[in-house]
DNA sequence: CGGATTTGACCAGCGC
DNA sequence: GCGCTGGTCAAATCCG
C-alpha cells in the first residue's frame, strides 16, 4: 500500500513536470500538434492516477481484511496463553469497551476467555441490536450480588502455568510469550495443574477440583458425527451407563499436538439427536468452516466460566443435567431485550470434575419480544445464590455478555429463517469440503437415519 | 501398504 | 479396599 502511495506521488510529480514542460513549451512553441499530444499525455497520466487510486483502495481493503484475520489469530493465540485482567464489573466493561471502540471485531476461537473477548462481546452488543447495553448494564451494578465473573489472584496464579502441562512443541514455542502473559482459562483446571507451586494455589485447587470445561451440543443430525469443520480421529468407543448408544471418542487431528477431544453420542430417547461434547482448546489455526462452531463453543464456555468462577468459591454441589431438577432462571424482565433474538436452549451443569454447558439446538428457540430465554443452572448449595428469583438476582453483565456472544454466534450459524433444528454444521457432503470431512463422514454411515437406527437397535449394553 | 477404525485391556477417579 | 464408570491406549482389523 505504501508503495502505491509513493507511486501516486511520483505520478503527481510527473504531472507537474508535464505541466511545467507544457507551459514552457507553449511559451516557445505553441503548435497545436504538441498541445494535443501533451493533453493526451495528461489524460493518460490522470487515468493512471485513477487506476492507482482504485488499486490503492483495493489494497487498503485487503490489508484491512488481512489485519482483521491476523488479529483474530493473534487473539486466539493470546486467549490460550494469557489471562488478561478481566473487568471487575459492568462499569469496567463499559469503560474498557469505550476505550477499545477503535478495535476491529475479533472472533476468538478458543474455549477460554480473555478480557479482550469481553471487550469484543461488548462491541458485538452494539453491533447486534443491543445498542442500549451500556445504559442497561448500569442497572446491573447495584444488582449483581457477586455474580460477576471475577477471578481471584489465586485463580490467576493457578492458571498461569497450565500450559506447562501441554506436552508439545507448539506450547514450548510460546513459552517466551507466556512469561509476560498469563493464561486465564478455567478450562485447564485439570489435575495436571496440581504441580503448581504455592500453598494458596494448592488450597485453591483442593477447593476447586474442576477440570476442563466442556461444551455439549445437541442437534438433529443424521450423520454419525457433525461436520464442524475440524478433522477428527476416532480413538475409542464406549457404551456409557444409561445410554445403550455407544459413545465415540475423537481427538483433533488438525495439529498432532492439539489437546481438543470430542465425544459423540446419540440421544437414546431420540435417535435423530446427536450429542457432541467438546473439551479443550485448539492450539492451532482453525479452518474457516470450523470457526462458527469454535466461536459458538467459545462463547458457551465463556458463559460457563462466568457462572462457575462466580460460584465455585461458594460451594457447588454435584452436577445435575436434568433441567427439571435445576434452579432455572428466566430473563423475563426488561433485561430480556439485552439478549439476542435467537438462542439455543441452554443448560449448565458444574460437575465435580467437568463443568459442562449444553446447547440444545433441537428445539426451536423463541424470539425476544414475546418470549423468554431460559437458563438452567446447577443446583447450588444452601450457601450459594438462588437464581430462581431473577428479579432480585439478575445474571452478571459478563455472563450476559457471554450469552449474547453465544446468541450472536448462533444467529450467524443458523442464519435468519433457517430451520433451527439443523444448524449450519449439517452440511451436505460435496467434493469441495472433503478436507473437512470427519472420518466417519467418509464411511458407509453417512446420511442414513435408517442405518443409524438399524445399527443401534442391535446394540446391547455390555453391562 | 498406509492410514483409519474397532475393540478389549488398562488406568484413574470416585463412591460405598 | 473394592467395584463401578469414564476415558485412553494399542494391537488387531478393515479399507481404499
Amino acid at each position: 500500500m505504501l508503495r502505491k502511495d509513493s507511486a501516486v506521488d511520483s505520478i503527481t510529480t510527473k504531472i507537474k513536470a508535464t505541466l511545467t514542460t507544457t507551459m514552457n513549451t507553449n511559451s516557445r512553441d505553441s503548435s497545436l500538434a504538441n498541445k494535443k499530444n501533451q493533453e493526451d499525455q495528461l489524460n493518460s497520466t490522470k487515468s493512471q492516477i485513477d487506476e492507482a487510486k482504485e488499486e490503492n483502495e483495493r489494497l487498503k481493503s485487503m490489508l484491512s481484511k488481512i489485519m482483521k484475520d491476523y488479529k483474530s489469530l493473534q487473539m486466539h493465540f493470546q486467549g490460550i496463553s494469557q489471562p488478561d485482567h478481566k473487568p471487575q464489573n459492568s462499569k469496567d466493561i463499559i469503560a474498557t469497551s469505550i476505550e477499545q471502540e477503535e478495535e476491529v471485531d475479533l472472533v476468538s476461537l478458543s474455549l477460554g476467555r480473555s478480557s479482550r473477548e469481553f471487550k469484543q462481546d461488548e462491541k458485538e452488543y452494539d453491533q447486534n441490536e443491543c445498542k442500549d447495553i451500556k445504559k442497561q448494564s448500569k442497572l446491573f451494578d447495584g444488582l449483581e450480588l457477586g455474580l460477576d465473573c471475577r477471578f481471584s489472584p489465586d485463580f490467576t496464579e493457578v492458571t498461569k502455568n497450565y500450559d506447562d502441562s501441554q506436552e508439545n512443541s507448539f506450547e514450548e514455542s510460546k513459552k517466551e510469550h507466556m512469561i509476560s502473559h498469563e493464561p486465564c482459562q478455567q478450562n485447564y483446571l485439570s489435575s495436571k495443574m496440581a504441580r503448581i507451586s504455592g500453598d494458596e494455589d494448592e488450597d485453591f485447587l483442593q477447593q476447586n477440583p474442576q477440570k476442563k470445561a466442556r461444551v455439549s451440543i445437541k442437534a438433529v443430525c443424521d450423520t454419525t458425527t457433525m461436520n464442524d469443520g475440524c478433522q477428527w480421529r476416532k480413538y475409542g468407543q464406549k457404551i456409557a451407563k444409561g445410554n445403550p448408544c455407544p459413545r465415540a471418542y475423537y481427538r483433533c487431528t488438525v495439529s498432532p499436538s492439539c489437546p481438543v477431544r470430542k465425544q459423540v453420542q446419540r440421544c437414546f430417547e431420540d435417535m435423530t439427536i446427536l450429542i457432541t461434547t467438546y473439551e479443550g482448546t485448539h492450539n492451532h489455526p482453525l479452518p474457516f468452516s470450523a470457526n462458527a462452531m469454535a466461536s459458538t463453543t467459545s462463547a458457551a464456555a465463556s458463559m460457563l466460566n462466568c457462572t462457575s468462577s462466580s460460584t465455585s468459591q461458594q460451594g457447588i454441589t454435584n452436577a445435575n443435567n436434568n433441567n427439571n431438577n435445576l434452579h432455572g432462571f428466566n430473563f423475563t424482565t426488561s433485561n430480556t431485550n439485552l439478549l439476542a433474538t435467537h438462542a439455543p436452549k441452554t443448560s449448565i451443569s458444574t460437575s465435580q470434575t467437568h463443568p459442562t454447558i449444553t446447547l440444545d439446538f433441537t428445539t426451536v428457540p423463541t424470539t425476544t419480544s414475546s418470549s423468554t430465554h431460559t437458563f438452567s443452572s446447577q443446583r447450588y448449595s444452601s450457601t450459594s445464590l438462588n437464581f430462581s428469583t431473577l428479579s432480585s438476582t439478575p445474571p452478571s453483565s459478563s455472563f450476559i455478555n457471554s450469552y449474547t456472544a453465544l446468541c450472536n454466534n448462533f444467529k450467524s450459524q443458523v442464519g435468519a429463517g433457517s430451520y433451527l433444528g439443523r444448524p449450519s454444521f449439517y452440511q451436505p457432503l460435496t467434493s469441495n469440503n472433503t478436507h473437512n470431512m470427519t472420518v466417519e463422514d467418509s464411511g458407509e454411515a453417512r446420511n442414513s437415519i435408517n442405518w443409524i437406527k438399524k445399527k443401534y437397535k442391535s446394540v446391547e449394553p455390555r453391562i
